[in-house]
DNA sequence: GAATAAAATGCAATCGTTTGCAAATTTTTT
DNA sequence: AAAAAATTTGCAAACGATTGCATTTTATTC
């Protein structure tokens, strides 16, 4: 049986003409609408159905002034290429789109590379979205802030505690940083790295934690140990291998703030034959799928992501509502594995 | 200095107004149209930057029959969940991402799970987008031949030798398998076991080249060496434990069809200290950012992945203006790393 | 069976751009 | 200085769906 390319678009005027209503009539017997009587609609529904016909999303939209399109930005951060690398960015992507879709919106993604620098003129203005997410802070929040100032719906993943006229939807980073800190003091260490870049609100928030666990444990912290790198995997590598062949191996515990940040800094542990836990521990900071699977596995802490996604939409969708809305901390657990501790 | 919201949208219309020039000038002048006057041009450019315009997306593709958008969509395999967690799919979106943007064009991001069944109504007939690509072919070819057959334009990351009236772009999945194959065995393995799934076309070809290399190197074939698993680290891992519960050690080399999955049968061998490279050499594929951060670092096969998408978006804006597509084969290379061979 | 209430349908304006064609303006030519 | 040509601008009709209001049809009541 071959389906012809019917000639002609069909359009929601030519449905309800082989219908024999009204274009009124049709629209509303595809929507449901109760308006119209019940065998009407499943009438018109069929025949849409049989002909393969679809709204004019453009001339919806037009007309409702809506889009049911959340645009994502990935806000990178502008020399380093955290972005296609890291997994944990891109994970916060699938599950945005899942807790979308569920809502009825789809997923338009851009970063920060990309998209013009006026979000709210680009995206929402020109109605090519209802409402903007952006993935972190980045290190300036201007651009943000900006979009946010002309009032158009935003929800941002990034540090809750930040103060902001938007929400943010973040896992508890200070507790994060403490409770890795923490951890790596209680099993010993006394000299810990924190590897990562200073310059992001999250990160100084688990700074913060790492300090005050410091603290708390009457453990003294030397600056020297507050290591300022980008966010990657590459970056970290060298920073342990150089400071490694310039001081030797001064630390015997290390505060990763991603996962990706955490790998590269083992493996140039490895390759040098330092002992891991024995030697020197690690925490990490993601719980990407791959913590797990290396050797040893990686001891991180987990934000629970699934649920930051649904608040995120939420969020926003509140937005629509003019319904109040306010930042939120997600579940941030310490997920003990191997690269900290014997075998248990 | 406090920017008012404008209490009424503003609209091309009211931009020409202030212009004092009528919308078809306005309209024409913002696309710099040479039609007009160079200085009305430049003056009413500046006025709708001053005035934060922007047009309507809506409208403007209600008229012109053309949304500039792009639907993504990642084609998952039912019953596993493949994709959020594998890098490599989501490194592909970014590089598309890319592409597209560099075009001109926009990624509506979507997978198989939500769209509903039928692509070419819910995306292009809808107008929600002026094409699709799709990234793997799945186990079945269904939804793509539908989408296909109805004329709409679309591309395929897949295998490219699979023959279709579409253009798919992909490695060359038959040299890959053998490259990979003979790659151990020319380092003395002599029972390989193949991972991954056979339902796929492209892994299909992965495995012939997998055969091929074992008659070319005079080494019998056990089919008892090919092992249908899903694609994720997770299935891999408990394969490969079970096996060697069950038969012991009785394989040499594995070739496996993604980093994950090596990722996987890695941890399950170290965990029963099985030497590697020396008991057992594993191959990847894909080259994921951390196949050479892992102990030992990982051999794979790497696709070109950016020449990938570029090629994906140039098939693709092809079909816009009829002309000629074909498959394409991209750039498939062997990464040697310690996970098959001793230090170099 | 007429009057009233309730249910179902249709009319027509609107959303904001784009573009073929006609009209107005300016420049060039004779 | 008038005619012809070239340059700029504007008119008005699409694009396809949605929705307040008016109208028609059906059901209910007396």
């Amino acid at each position: 049986m071959v389906t012809l390319v019917s000639e002609t678009k069909l359009t929601l005027a030519k449905l309800a003409d082989i219908a024999g209503v009204s274009t009124s009539t049709a629209s509303r017997a595809l929507k449901d609408n109760p308006l119209i009587k019940q065998e009407t609609r499943s009438r018109i529904q069929a025949l849409a159905k049989e002909h393969n016909f679809s709204i004019n999303a453009a001339a919806s939209r037009l007309r409702t002034q809506k889009t049911h399109v959340i645009a994502v930005i990935l806000n990178l951060i502008d020399n380093t290429e955290q972005s296609t690398t890291d997994p944990f960015l891109l994970k916060l992507v699938g599950e945005l789109n899942q807790a979308l879709n569920a809502k009825g919106y789809e997923l338009l993604l851009s970063n920060s590379f990309m998209a013009s620098d006026d979000w709210a003129n680009y995206f929402i203005r020109s109605q090519r979205a209802d409402g903007i997410i952006v993935i972190g802070q980045g290190k300036s929040t201007a651009k943000i802030d900006r979009a946010a100032q002309s009032g158009i719906p935003i929800v941002v993943w990034g540090d809750a505690k930040t103060d902001a006229p938007y929400p943010i939807i973040g896992g508890d980073n200070y507790l994060g940083g403490y409770t890795a800190t923490q951890h790596l003091l209680s099993h010993g260490a006394k000299r810990i790295l924190f590897l990562g870049d200073s310059e992001h609100a999250e990160m100084q928030e688990r700074h913060k934690g790492y300090s005050q666990a410091h603290r708390d444990a009457n453990v003294p912290i030397d600056t020297q140990c507050t290591c300022a790198i980008d966010i990657t995997s590459k970056a970290a590598y060298q920073y342990i291998n150089e400071r490694i062949k310039a001081n030797g191996l001064d630390f015997d515990g290390i505060v990763c703030v991603s996962d990706m940040v955490a790998l590269g800094a083992l493996k140039a542990l490895k390759e040098r034959y330092v002992g891991i836990p024995s030697d020197v521990g690690i925490v990490g900071y993601d719980d990407i799928s791959l913590a797990e699977l290396m050797h040893p596995s990686l001891t991180t802490v987990r934000q629970n992501t699934q649920h930051a996604a649904i608040e995120m939409v939420t969020q926003l969708l509140n937005q629509f509502e003019n319904k109040p809305t306010e930042s939120q901390v997600v579940e941030t657990t310490l997920i003990a594995r191997r690269s900290t501790q014997h075998s248990d």
